[in-house]
DNA sequence: CATAACTATAGTCATTTGTACACTAGCTCC
DNA sequence: GGAGCTAGTGTACAAATGACTATAGTTATG
């Protein structure tokens, strides 16, 4: 995805280098510090995996200029959000075809393993999640009697549900009081719903 | 809070443009190049600005290294958020004592007017928003007819309803159908909702 | 009014820093 | 075997750059 992964293993490391000075200190490294760093006795070397990690697109550089390293990928600042891996309705869960969009809801949510889809439809109404909305979960294989969640039924529909195992089977309850639950033998939990999020206006 | 009030008009914009060279290309400028985009004829005049904003702990420098200007407060960074105002119930609007509480909810809701209260009661609930959501609410003085606001009465309670004006009143219609709405003369909107968000578990 | 703080000009100096050149050496691929 | 890529050493140089001194106008502040 990043092209990252043509460069050497040398160079990795001095591009990881030149990162995290970026990131912890706040300013890049010039050639010497670099050299220093790897016990590299000449600016030579530097330049040469500079000018490498430049050929390669991992940075970008400004001639005559100090410490003028510009990281052209950026990872650390554009990864923020939640992947809106697409919608989840009574029925189908609608997976994105895309799954480049983001939601970025900061500190409040975010994680590795959270993921947001937006919500079609009325099923969850008393719940106060209504069509449009966007609910934020966390992906996790098991859930706790009530817990809303994301589940998939042996014939690959998703749908935004409570969470009811019984004796001999599951019972998908909505919160809308003109639906009548669903009954499933199987369901695969995808994710435990833990936040809601709506845009008005 | 920050302290960065206590900066020089002048002082601020030179901060202003250092961190703004340092957010979009990557690498902070050098003394001369804040001459430059100042006007400013002597690399003095900019040493000056940043031994004050040094000594008002704004920046931090290594000597004799160049470009070596490092963001003390990362304000761009640190200043994601909304204020967290208060709590605004079916009655009075309790304003938080302490304004330092922050929610920050990313690119999907920030902004200079932008802030959150936590919703307290039940008045808003077939709009589906219930006790202890967050509403995001944009500051301004005026809202169209129908639109969920933050509106202060005269007695300095405030409240969120729907924002009906009619002829001699204003009525301020809850979303709960066992609730009557208020009728008032007069009443102050602090601003329009724009955003829910609720966290589950 | 005096003092401090802020802002600025002009010019100089020493250091930092990127760049270039010459040369070496290992490796892969055709 | 040569071309090309990677990874260096060592030296030298010029440009970039921060730091400094001296001087001075302006605006607050007490």
């Amino acid at each position: 995805m990043n092209g990252l992964k043509s460069l050497t293993e040398r160079q990795a490391a001095v591009y990881n280098f030149i990162v995290e000075k970026i990131q912890n200190r706040g300013y890049g490294p010039t050639v010497r510090e670099i050299a220093e760093e790897f016990g590299i006795r000449s600016p030579n070397g530097v330049m040469c995996h500079l000018k490498a990690l430049e050929k390669k697109g991992a940075i970008r550089r400004s001639p005559h200029k100090s410490r003028a390293i510009e990281l052209v990928h950026d990872s650390v600042q554009r990864e923020r959000g939640l992947v809106l891996a697409g919608r989840v309705a009574a029925g189908v869960l609608h997976e994105a075809v895309e799954q480049n969009e983001r939601i970025d809801l900061g500190d409040m949510f975010h994680g590795p393993n959270l993921f947001a889809l937006e919500v079609s439809g009325d099923s969850m109404i008393e719940a106060q999640i209504a069509d449009g909305d966007y609910v934020v979960v966390r992906e996790q294989p098991t859930a706790r009697i009530g817990e809303m969640v994301v589940a998939e039924t042996d014939d690959g529909d998703a749908t935004l549900k409570y969470w009811y195992p019984e004796k001999n089977r599951i019972r998908l309850q909505p919160a809308n009081s003109s639906m009548r639950p669903i009954y499933v033998q199987n369901a695969r939990i995808r994710g435990v719903i833990v936040g809601v999020v709506r845009k008005i206006g």
